[in-house]
DNA sequence: CTCAAAATAATAATGATTACTATTATTAGT
DNA sequence: ACTAATAATAGTAATCATTATTATTTTGAG
């Protein structure tokens, strides 16, 4: 794997943002540094950095993959009024892994928990309806 | 909401089909008894079954979306070799929803468990490598 | 410096799903 | 049973996120 200045600062942008952007928001913050970045670049370079283990790719069900930069175990709750993402610090892996191999024999290798639901500052807002 | 023959044709097709079937498996399955149904009325009509509360719509991260007949709570495991949906009794809602609250205050209406690994099956062909 | 390997920008293609529209089916009220 | 309002349909086009393609440029080892 070569060096590139484009990566280097893909990489930047997720540690520095650390609001779990998705592919096009790390495009839209990336074209302001450099103009000429393609959407494909950041693409292939979010999933190397992924695959490399220095972001984590969050599949989102019907929603586009967000990458975080933190890399403990952790899962992630979406706020379905305002879109944002919180970080929930559990481990679900050491949870289900006994439970799949006792009861299917199966050898879990990854999981992924969306949780849905309404954040604290938009239940806050609603309250004054 | 009207009857329709072709709705309940969809129910009877995935409560007799238990594969956790895609919507397009769904429309394979359906141009056996109805060769002129439109893909666009088996998209439809699964997700007005899932809201209705008949079937369950299983979001799968990077893949489409399966259905599920079974409505007790539980999730489902995928094995990465064959594709095949294993469902793992648990209900991870009552283990989610009390840390939310606590640490983020955060109001859970759902969440989504993906487990991804290699099941019995698979793991015994691999054995003969 | 040179040159092969890797990365890039730009664009086209893909796959899953939803939206649109003209037509047909269903059903409540006569 | 008849009819009008309305919901559902088939067929098609459109959308969205993502990946593939390709010709060109960058990178780094020798």
């Amino acid at each position: 794997m070569k060096y590139s200045k484009q990566r280097a600062e893909i990489l930047k942008t997720v540690t520095e943002n650390r609001i779990h952007p998705t592919a096009d928001t790390v495009y839209t913050l990336m074209r302001e540094k450099m103009p000429d970045i393609s959407l494909g670049t950041v693409y292939r370079n979010l999933n190397l950095l992924a695959e490399n283990g220095d972001i984590r790719k969050i599949p989102v069900p019907n929603g586009s993959d967000r990458f975080d930069s933190r890399m403990n175990p952790h899962e992630h709750m979406i706020c379905t009024e305002c879109g944002e993402v919180f970080d929930i610090d559990m481990d679900i892996m050491s949870n289900v892994k006994p439970l799949a191999d006792r009861e299917h024999n199966f050898d879990v290798s990854s999981c992924s928990l969306t949780v849905y639901g309404i954040c604290a500052k938009c239940a806050e807002k609603n309250k004054n309806y």
